[in-house]
DNA sequence: TAATCATTAAACCATTTGGTTAAATGAATT
DNA sequence: AATTCATTTAACCAAATGGTTTAATGATTA
C-alpha cells in the first residue's frame, strides 16, 4: 500500500509520539531483538508490546524477519529522513545560510 | 509546568502527527496569523482549529499574543531541536563519521 | 504425536482525539 | 449602552489508542 507523503509523515510522527515505542527504538538501535526479548524490558503485557511493534512496523521504522520460532525485530532508520526533511523545511533558522542537513539527507548513503 | 524530556518529545511528536497541525505550521512559517485567518484555511470549524492551536501551544510550537480583539499566532521552531536531537541520536548512519547536525543544534543561535 | 514456546488475534475497557453545535466571554464599534 | 466581532468553553459524539485477559496459531522439542 503506497502512502501519500502526508500519511507517511503522520505515521512516523505518531509512532514516535509514544515513550514505549521510542524506548523500543533505542533498544533496537543497539541490537536486534526478538519480540519476547523486547517485552521483557517493559512492565506492560506481551500483546501490548506486540501492538506497539505493529505501529512501528506500519511506519516502516521496524523490520520483522522470521527465524524459526522467533521473530527478529530490526530498526530501520530510513523513514526518519522524510520526517527530518519536513522539519528542516519549516525551520526558518536553518534555511538561512548554508544548509548542511539538506545536503546530508540528499546525499547517496553509499557514497559515505 | 516543567515537562520531562520524554513528555516534551511526546508532545512535539504528537503535535506533528496531525496533517492539519502541520499545515498550520507551514502557514505560520510564512506569516503570523490571527486565529480567524488560520481557520479560513480549513474546512473544519473554528473551535476545531482552536483545539489544534492549543495542541501546538502545548508543545510550545506556537506563541499566542493578544492584539486587541485578535490573537496573533506565531510559529516557534525551537522545540524542533529536542526532536531533532532525539532522532539524530538514533540515526545509526549519522553517527558514523562527522556529525554536522549535532554541531548545528548545539551552536549558539545568536552566533549566526 | 503431544507438549511447549513465541507470537498474534479477539474481545473487552477506559481514555484521548478530532470533530460538531450552541452558549459564553471579552474587546471594539456604533 | 447596545451591538458586533474574535475566540473559548461546554456538552456532546464517534473513532482511535493503549492497555488488559483469554484463546488461537504455528513452529520446535520431547
Amino acid at each position: 500500500m503506497l502512502k501519500t507523503k502526508s500519511k507517511q509523515l503522520s505515521s512516523v510522527f505518531s509512532a514516535l509520539a509514544d515513550p514505549t515505542r521510542r524506548s523500543i527504538i533505542e533498544k533496537l538501535k543497539a541490537k536486534d531483538c526478538t519480540i519476547g526479548e523486547l517485552s521483557k524490558l517493559f512492565k506492560i503485557s506481551l500483546p501490548a508490546v506486540s501492538k506497539h511493534l505493529n505501529v512501528l512496523h506500519n511506519a516502516r521504522l521496524l523490520d520483522k524477519t522470521k527465524d524459526g520460532k522467533f521473530i527478529i525485530c530490526r530498526f530501520n532508520p530510513e523513514p526518519f529522513n522524510i520526517a527530518l526533511k519536513w522539519i528542516n523545511k519549516q525551520h526558518q533558522f536553518w534555511n538561512e545560510g548554508f544548509d548542511a542537513l539538506e545536503k546530508y539527507l540528499d546525499a547517496d548513503p553509499n557514497s559515505k
